[in-house]
DNA sequence: CCTAGATCCTGTAGCGACTGCAGGATCAAG
DNA sequence: CTTGATCCTGCAGTCGCTACAGGATCTAGG
């Protein structure tokens, strides 16, 4: 497979690919005769538990953790619930906070006519003076 | 009012001060005899805006926007209501984004008894094996 | 066989929004 | 007069990419 296909195959960019390689998140892989990288399946796989770590919001740096620890055999279930276990609080706090900014946002967008002039705009003032949170 | 004093005031760190200073998101204060930075009163609204800005998730970009808008009295409210109204639109999104995330995980990480290896451990099997959205 | 365009290579610089540090100057209190 | 806090400038580093520049090589069509 070249870097392309397996770019293709997982969705993740060309770029990003050789970035992974670099700060040696994936193996060096094999070259051909060329110089061209090559992969196998198995890179494959590793590259798309990557992107989908990933899109848990997990940081290249625990995705590393978590390679380590499901590449060899014994590794402890423990030890990725550690890593895995913080996540669902952050998201949860995250989504609070958004909830709180959304209500207030649209609330604000709703009154603004786009009438005014930028004086008495409920947008500006929502910025400008109201501290409630 | 010395640098400190408005980081003080306002919750924006020193760095970040004069960082916003370097960037032109904030005018050039006045300087003591010393040297050092002297602000009054309207920087630390500014600053405090800017900052209550950035809470609600407005880029710097967007800040800078603001500003100008709000500056000079004939800014027009509508102009503030395009930067603002897809906002929560974003956000909305994001928090959906965040609540599957946020299912999936807990619910993984509470199957995961910390007991069995990590061939076994659901955690590293979803990020692994499963697909589903 | 030749050429054009696609794909690959390395290396480096840039993004946003900071944060941290080196190395020095100056201030305020005891 | 000394100590420690605060300030100054300027630059490097963070995270997770993304976008070049400038070249080599592959593949398909004529």
């Amino acid at each position: 497979m070249t870097i392309g296909q397996l770019s293709e195959l997982t969705g993740v960019n060309i770029e990003t690919i050789r970035y992974y390689e670099k700060i040696k998140l994936l193996p060096l892989p094999s070259r051909a005769a060329n110089g061209r990288r090559v992969y196998g399946p198995s890179e494959g796989r590793v590259l798309a538990f990557v992107r989908r770590s990933r899109e848990l919001g997990f940081s290249l740096d625990e995705i590393r953790a978590l390679l380590r620890l499901s590449g060899p055999e014994k590794a402890s279930c423990r030890e990725v619930r550690e890593i895995a276990a913080h996540h669902p609080d952050d998201i949860r706090a995250k989504i609070g906070d958004l909830c709180k900014l959304e209500r207030l946002l649209s609330a604000t967008v709703a009154r603004c006519s786009g009438t005014t002039t930028a004086p008495e705009c409920p947008v500006l003032d929502i910025l400008d003076v109201q501290r409630a949170k």
